[in-house]
DNA sequence: ATATTTGCAAATAATTTGCAGTCGA
DNA sequence: TCGACTGCAAATTATTTGCAAATAT
């Protein structure tokens, strides 16, 4: 879906290079769209390439945010989680499982006027349906 | 306009006790609305009480939180903001002057089904006003 | 008197920085 | 060969924790 090749057009149409490890972080990113922390990210590529640092991994997704080709998403916890989708959308987050999922958002009406806007965040937190039904489920006996 | 004596009734409404530095800072929060970090809570109130340490501003916005008194913002950057308005409503940063302006939010259409929802936060970045007026002074001669 | 709150100092966690070695056009 | 990239170790910053002293009911 994502070959090697594809990603690396991707990075060079952005000027940058395509180093092993950027290729492997951005393309992480896009195929697993877990909305992931660094952490996770660091941990699942360790495993193929065992040299990999925590700094490589700070580095390029910070010259991929730079690049506009990813978005930190900051839910209020102490994490920060990427995402390289980066259109305007909007994030739920599962407070029971954690996870992440994006929704789509049709408008927004306020009342903001005169003001430039330049970047838009929406973050909605609750339980997901699948949460829901596992809830429902534990409480009916059949 | 928010005398002690209202402050400490909200307080202890929220079953909780009315201390000085408690009061300081929620009284702080309310006043000011500025969207304060925990540095500006600290540094505004060191002036008044000279004792004050961080961890006690920490305490009371971490149970100011857990009461819903306040919320925390997160933009992205690496600054947690404080606004003690609970309801729902946008935030829009100006990256030039770095201000935090509230806005109403009327409606939010999106595609998300069958979630149960207990927060939204919306937040905005780009120019505000103020500075896009500004600019627009330097840039004419009269 | 007793429970809560405060505030110091130390611990922890996330991120950034400096820099030497490595890699690839 | 040269500049960009990597990755280690150390530094920095934000936040939390442990605990003894202060405070308030």
């Amino acid at each position: 879906m994502f070959p090697i090749k594809t990603i690396k057009d991707l990075l060079e149409k952005k000027g940058i290079e395509a180093s092993f490890q950027r290729l492997k972080i951005y393309q992480y990113l896009i195929r697993e769209k877990n909305h992931p922390t660094v952490n996770m990210i660091f941990k699942a590529l360790s495993r193929e390439i065992p040299t990999l640092s925590k700094t490589t991994v700070y580095n390029n997704l910070k010259l991929f945010e730079e690049k506009e080709m990813v978005v930190a998403l900051n839910f209020n916890d102490h994490e920060v989680r990427f995402d390289a989708d980066t259109t305007v959308h909007g994030h739920f987050k599962c407070r029971r499982c954690e996870k992440i999922y994006d929704f789509k958002i049709n408008s927004i009406d306020t009342d903001l006027k005169g003001y430039k806007i330049e970047e838009k965040e929406v973050y909605y937190t609750g339980i997901c349906k699948d949460c829901l039904s596992e809830e429902k489920g534990t409480n009916l006996p059949n």
